[in-house]
DNA sequence: CACCATGTTCCTTG
DNA sequence: CCAAGGAACATGGT
């Protein structure tokens, strides 16, 4: 790439804006995957040998897309590469998220759900050892990565487990049924977010992979994906009885008092 | 104005 | 050292 815009740089970590600049100048993208939240861009130089690791992490609000050059730059973008004809573009309206040289966050993170078809020893060892609530353990990035509030809620629905139940409490036939749906409700937002064009820049209210308000063209697009998140009052889906709401750990969670008995 | 929000990290307390 | 709880971060929507 040509050239690199740091508007923000809260989101480089701890990256000097200046060393990000000068790894990236003449950089090309080769690849790209993913590690629980975080994205894995690699990159090398031409000329020289190693490659290296670029991290992304779009945090609450973040976006990262690449539009043409004309394109006029979101008032939130927090760094932009410079492509030539395309620009690549990091916005983030509340600057949670990460653009970073900076690896070691990944080397902390737990196991992936969608790479191990049953749960690793580890992660029941982890739940068997805590009295905190089951679904705070959820949220816990070094146990199992990738799981965040909406999908902690929606796992334990599927799994019929109590919220609030105590990790350390559950039968390990209760952990296998737990690993499980976090795989199926994972596997589902996977696909249902494929439907959103590759090239979608985020500007509209479907921004994604999951509902978040209402969308007048199409209200069911999305509304059968989530079960409990943000439908406190509203009945269950499966036994009619309204959805609860309580805060664990400063988070909102949704649940079924009567399908998550426990 | 008050309160809420998809996430992570840091600080304090026990 | 560890677990647990809460605040902070920054901005926008309702």
């Amino acid at each position: 790439m040509r050239n690199v815009l740091v508007r923000r740089t809260r989101v480089l970590a701890s990256t000097p804006a200046r060393q990000l600049k000068q790894t990236l100048s003449g950089a090309e993208f080769t690849g790209m995957s993913r590690r629980g939240k975080y994205l894995l861009f690699t990159l090398r130089t031409p000329g020289r040998v190693e490659p290296f690791m670029l991290v992304g992490h779009l945090g609450m609000t973040g976006r990262m897309y690449v539009a043409p050059a004309k394109t006029p730059l979101p008032k939130h973008a927090a760094v932009v590469l410079d492509l030539g004809r395309e620009n690549f573009v990091f916005e983030d309206t509340r600057y949670f998220g990460r653009f970073t040289l900076e690896t070691g966050a990944i080397e902390k993170l737990g196991p992936e759900p969608l790479a191990q078809e049953s749960a690793p020893e580890g992660f029941q060892r982890a739940l068997k050892r805590s009295a905190q609530p089951i679904k705070v353990k959820l949220l816990d990035q070094e146990l199992i990565a990738g799981v965040g509030n909406i999908y902690a809620c929606e796992a334990l629905l599927r799994a019929g487990i109590s919220p609030k139940r105590p990790a350390k409490k559950l039968t390990l036939t209760q952990i296998g049924q737990l690993w499980r749906a976090i795989r199926e409700v994972l596997s589902e937002a996977i696909e249902g977010g494929s439907t959103v064009p590759l090239n979608y820049s985020g500007t509209d209210k479907r921004d994604g992979l999951f509902y978040f308000g209402r969308a007048p063209e199409a209200p069911d697009f999305y509304a059968e994906r989530l079960r409990v998140y943000d439908r406190e009052g509203l009945p269950c889906g499966a036994c009619r009885t309204p959805i609860r709401r309580l805060v664990q750990a400063a988070r909102s969670t949704f649940y079924c008092p009567r399908c998550q008995r426990g």
